[in-house]
DNA sequence: TCTAAAATATGATGATTATAATATATTACG
DNA sequence: CGTAATATATTATAATCATCATATTTTAGA
């Protein structure tokens, strides 16, 4: 056996890491397969013996992507020890560095709309990991998870708007009044 | 002057209209010129007589596609006459129609995404029109504008996620959920 | 150190693309 | 009815892409 044990899947996990960078950049379909190998350092050549094909990798992609950014919403929610662990990820979530900073992000934003016009294993993968999600927030703001569907679709829309406007002042305040409604959302269910 | 008077206007308003339909249904990265132009009744060749570049269709089909989409829910408002016109707009936007026919619903689920990575010009028709879009809903459901911005968002998070997900019932759920969160998004902050 | 399997690189293919240049068709007007 | 301006079509160009075939490099184990 040549190459250490463990090898190639270290560098199929590289390529996957690559992805989910450009594709939360730049889409889907503004990415090609030599720049994401490239982004992995290596060249164009060996992808199809790590993948069958494009669709494969975004799927496997999206997984990670989700997985990545509810652990990164976790972490927000654990550094919090006062307010609501909610709030955290609420006001974590719509700041204007989750804005700005695409190719880290959550990629609900940034491939929902793109994932709707792809294959069935694409979106079978992505609404698992959805579910995954709602969950998460469901349980952290202790709502039902019909709540918590309205305010995963909240925030998602704020932060979608929030990018696609050149306007600062109502890219901010779209991110503002959306903190503001979210938590609005989780207390009027409360009382019902 | 050979042809009729306004006849290149037509064509360019007919090149624009493919352009809506076929962007909002495949994405800007997922339509060619060429076939615009095919769905136009046109050719390809013609193209750069009625457009400095692709990017120019875009900017001008985002502003003509927001605008149908305001005259689809106002007409939606005008034809309620028992419930508050608002909530017809809600019920016409959050329905499975408008989830499942892409390519005549609004633009803002389908492209906002992209967007935020396309050039200052598209960005800039994109917020004017999106401003127009908050003012009409605000109007309409007699709230200010930070409650209609986030009316929007939720109304918007909810289409892109419902489309996304391949599982029916749950999108189904996105949609019923949505629809009840954004009545009483407008009930809880008329009491404030 | 040598070797063979495994991993990666290089090169090729055929399709599609945006855009430009050129050719053809159309038609209002003289 | 002819013509010249205008609109559209055809063809060309150069780039990029997904994918495949083949060559080269790497390294664990003999």
């Amino acid at each position: 056996m040549p190459y250490p044990e463990g090898h190639k899947l270290k560098v199929r996990g590289r390529i996957i890491e690559s992805a989910a960078k450009a594709i939360r950049a730049s889409g889907v379909q503004g990415i090609s397969v030599p720049f994401i190998m490239k982004g992995a350092g290596l060249t164009h050549g060996g992808f199809y013996s790590h993948f069958d094909n494009k669709e494969q990798l975004v799927a496997e992609t999206c997984r990670f992507a989700i997985s990545e950014t509810i652990a990164l919403l976790q972490k927000a929610a654990d550094q919090e020890k006062e307010a609501p662990k909610i709030h955290a990820v609420i006001h974590f979530y719509l700041s204007p560095q989750h804005r700005d900073q695409i190719d880290v992000g959550c990629i609900l934003p940034a491939l929902s709309a793109e994932v709707s016009r792809m294959s069935e294993e694409v979106r079978q993968v992505f609404t698992e990991e959805l579910q995954r999600m709602i969950d998460f927030i469901s349980d952290l703001a202790e709502v039902d998870p019909m709540t918590g569907q309205a305010l995963l679709s909240l925030m998602v829309g704020t932060i979608v708007l929030a990018r696609s406007v050149s306007d600062a002042e109502l890219s901010d305040s779209l991110l503002s009044t959306g903190r503001q409604h979210a938590k609005d959302l989780i207390k009027t269910s409360a009382q019902s």
